[in-house]
DNA sequence: AAGATCCGCAACCGCACAGTG
DNA sequence: TCACTGTGCGGTTGCGGATCT
């Protein structure tokens, strides 16, 4: 695809560009056998004329068994534009909630779709806020703007955690990486204590009590290392989809309450006026239209 | 049918950071 | 402490296919 830019005299003998259906042979054939290691020494090893950080991209965005290709699903596209709102271009830490896509995958998606929908939608891509308003949601209300500006940070910082534990969990278990299984849904959790994640959840799991109101996990069981934000309906939804209607229902204070009766976070401050501040900002809404929108591409 | 334009996505680049000696 | 190396991340590029004129 990219045109290869001039190279120096140490990569002459690399080869640049697209893949070949024989490099990429020569690539997966070798981390089947030996696993991932050190991309520096592999492309020699497997016979390729490629530098080791490509080898690396080829195989964690195109190659790798763990990545689904193909469209995202509106529940992708939401979560997406959530952990968006919430962390801005983290790709990396968007990856942990959506299982199998590439920060590639995600950043790509972002750019060309995403992007582009919400900018139609009168919403800007970087504060996430209606244009022609730039003092509601996150940051410009006052007492309860701030709090829950400081409520994303919070989550910001959650995720990113998140994230970096499921890095660590995958570069500790090279082979596991090579099934179809996701590195976080097997049952042996040891590499997870050891790297430090139940201590990390125990500090964090208050707080997704309060992100459980704004978005609707799967289970109660928060402390879940398979997390993921959850909407449930499937498929291109409906404007008048009750599925949809149903998911908005549940996403209300009300739920977020009925959590913070849970045991696990009955010590939580669920800050209300918050919340229904997030639900006051047209943002909910906004996601449910642009969400709803069918196939809005910009070509045609 | 053919040229122009648009758009998606794979791949590259530069930088930051962690590990090591 | 510093230099070096390896790895990971986010931004950017440009090819090639789709669509438009």
């Amino acid at each position: 695809m990219r045109r290869p830019s001039p190279i120096s005299e140490k990569e002459m003998v690399l080869k640049r560009g697209s893949w070949t259906e024989e490099e990429d042979k020569l690539l997966a054939a070798y981390v089947k056998k030996h696993g991932v290691g050190s991309w520096s020494s592999l492309p020699e090893k497997a016979g390729l004329q490629r530098c080791g950080k490509s080898c690396r991209l080829r195989w964690m965005n195109y190659l790798s068994p763990d990545i689904k290709r193909g469209k995202f699903s509106l529940q992708e596209e939401q979560t997406i534009i959530q952990l968006h709102a919430l962390i801005g271009n983290r790709w990396s830490t968007m990856v942990a909630h959506l299982p199998k896509r590439t920060d590639n995958e995600i950043k790509n998606h972002w750019n060309t779709r995403l992007k582009k929908r919400l900018m139609r939608m009168g919403i800007d891509p970087m504060t996430h806020k209606p244009r022609s308003d730039a003092s509601t949601f996150l940051c410009g209300r006052g007492k309860k703007g701030s709090n829950l500006s400081h409520m994303a940070q919070w989550e910001s910082a959650r995720l990113e955690a998140e994230a970096r534990l499921v890095r660590e969990s995958r570069s500790k278990q090279i082979i596991p990486r090579l099934t179809n299984q996701h590195p976080l849904t097997r049952s042996d959790s040891n590499q997870l204590t050891r790297s430090g994640r139940t201590e990390c959840l125990d500090v964090l799991k208050a707080w997704q009590g309060v992100v459980a109101g704004m978005f609707a996990f799967p289970t109660q069981d928060l402390s879940s290392p398979t997390l993921t934000l959850c909407f449930p309906f499937n498929g291109v939804a409906d404007a008048d989809d009750e599925s949809s209607a149903g998911w908005r229902e549940k996403t209300t204070m009300a739920e977020a309450e009925e959590l913070q009766d849970t045991e696990s976070v009955s010590d939580v401050d669920v800050d209300v006026d918050a919340w229904l501040d997030f639900e006051d900002s047209g943002v909910v809404n906004c996601w449910d239209r642009v969400l709803n929108l069918p196939n809005f591409s910009s070509r045609g």
